[in-house]
DNA sequence: GTAAGTGTATTATCTATCTATAACACTGTT
DNA sequence: AACAGTGTTATAGATAGATAATACACTTAC
């Protein structure tokens, strides 16, 4: 994985591993890699690993169960509120910095139109 | 102006001044407030602001005449290019993130068009 | 009970960012 | 020439983030 030098590493895996999540790659109730494998996997050290486990512990999307593991929470209702506050965060980022141009709405639908047309194509 | 503390406020500085350019706030050829009066109202120190600046001279879209100020590009094509550049980097940026969350490109643009009419509306 | 696998915590060190402060260099006005 | 306004550079210190290394705590399988 390739990280954004302008943004701390520890919060880029934790958005990472929401990612995986929502995304249903990590299922509710799995349990993730040992934290030191997800060092080795990240080429990172173990604490920067441990300090986005931990945000996301505190988030109850992870739980930890010592000497076994972490785990992805089993409360569906739980993910779901994450994967809508991910959408509307990235939107209402979108929006912020388009608006900031002096688009309107209009616009701004026509540029996303306009970009997926030209680029990434169905899913 | 408030800084987001998770990303360089310098880096932050340079995209604000970015928007003022693309947005017309500052005009092709007009003249920046001094670096140390951009301290005082960014809150910041002049270096700090400096850095910015200096990236953005780098980029031509400010050109520095010492002793008597930094001024924006009076070449609106390098200014239509960088706002084209911003456009296409945060709409990337959004695509990334929800293709990421397995969403085709109709329910981008489904999400995309719910957010603007339940919130902001019209520029 | 021992070993292997797991999470957690601590300490020291390095680097990037930001600040404070000061100095230097240039331009325009008087 | 002097001064005020401007950009530019340098030094020292503070803080946050990341690393490396180590130790500790708990669980499961043998």
């Amino acid at each position: 994985m390739q990280f954004d030098d302008k943004v701390p590493i520890y919060y880029q895996i934790e958005n990472y591993l929401y990612h995986q999540i929502v995304a249903g790659t990590l299922q509710p109730g799995a349990k993730l890699p040992a934290v030191r494998q997800l060092a080795v996997d990240l080429t990172v050290n173990v604490n920067t690993v441990q300090r986005a486990l931990t945000e996301m512990i505190r988030q109850e999307i992870l739980e930890s169960r010592r000497g076994r593991g972490n785990f992805v929470t089993q409360d569906t209702a739980r993910i779901t509120a994450l994967k809508h506050r991910l959408i509307t965060d990235y939107i209402q980022e979108l929006y912020t910095q388009l608006h900031a141009l002096r688009m309107d709405d209009a616009e701004i639908v026509a540029a996303v139109q306009h970009y997926l047309q030209t680029r990434g194509n169905q899913a």
